[in-house]
DNA sequence: CTAAACAGTACCAATTCAGTCCTATTTATA
DNA sequence: TATAAATAGGACTGAATTGGTACTGTTTAG
């Protein structure tokens, strides 16, 4: 259904809460305790987080984890690709395509344009929006285009 | 890697084969043939096609699908559903969440929100743009907002 | 020195997905 | 009217992905 997967939203339910205290720092327990989310789930999320260099850690006794920038300078994109790679809607999007007619064929030029343009629906949200009550908007001045 | 199904990308590639001939009707056989993609799955994507009410069917000798529309009023959002469902980027963004906060959650309206710029931005791409070199555009007004 | 907390890896279980097969039913035409 | 070309519909399997768990190691405040 074109759905994005639950770790990722598990992922931007946590990425979200560090955002409403940026100063704080949590420890994975806490987050699944508050979130109600099984604390091993919530400890490998918050590891592939960091590896993205979206949270600082901080080990030892009354460690934990924070944002790495600040809530506004993160895009929800970015939680969605450390959790699941690159946003790419087909195969071929990115990349080599295995697609039969190859060599005309126009609609995987064509579906990586429609991949960008979600992609940019994403880069348009960042936590800070996601932490308020409603998004005041996301337009999405999505493509930019080589004229006919 | 939030990318649509496989059997949804073969989908768009028969529909866009039969976008390019809107007169003329297709039998399985020769779709699979010309697009290389095994007989069995492209029968079972237009039967599901057919059903979504996006191709029209003749059986018996001769017989065969074509489009049920112009190629310019059916768009890839229609295809993309007709084979994995609505599009809802998380499974609270249809519907009764789940989710632990519930109550005061902000996350889930504002996924909802998002899921339906990406909905915008596939309904906005018909296949007659598909079977086209390339997309002239794909601009994306994305939400409306209800004012602060 | 101990306990709290992160780091990394390997593993299992369950669901989903791609793909196949079989058995009707319809219809042009030889 | 017999035959073959086609769609209609469903049941079934195998593979791949995903969600979730477990274990072992490292860091550090008190
Ligand atoms: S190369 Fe993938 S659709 Fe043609
Ligand atoms: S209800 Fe699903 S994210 Fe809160």
């Amino acid at each position: 259904m074109l759905r994005i997967a639950k770790l990722t939203d598990y992922a931007t339910l946590l990425m979200v809460r560090l955002a409403r205290d940026p100063a704080r720092s949590f420890s994975a327990a806490q987050l699944a305790d508050e979130l109600r989310i099984p604390l091993p789930t919530v400890a490998k999320l918050l590891k592939r987080l960091l590896q993205a260099h979206l949270l600082t850690s901080v080990r030892g006794v009354g460690g934990g984890y924070s944002l790495a920038h600040a809530p506004h300078a993160i895009s929800v994109a970015e939680v969605v690709s450390a959790i699941e790679g690159p946003v790419a809607l087909t195969e071929c999007a990115r990349g080599a395509g295995n697609c039969s007619l190859e060599g005309g064929c126009t609609t995987r030029a064509n579906w990586k344009l429609i991949s960008r343009a979600v992609r940019v629906a994403l880069e348009a949200v960042s936590l800070a929006d996601m932490a308020m009550p409603q998004l005041r908007s996301v337009h999405v001045q999505a493509l930019q285009e080589k004229k006919p």
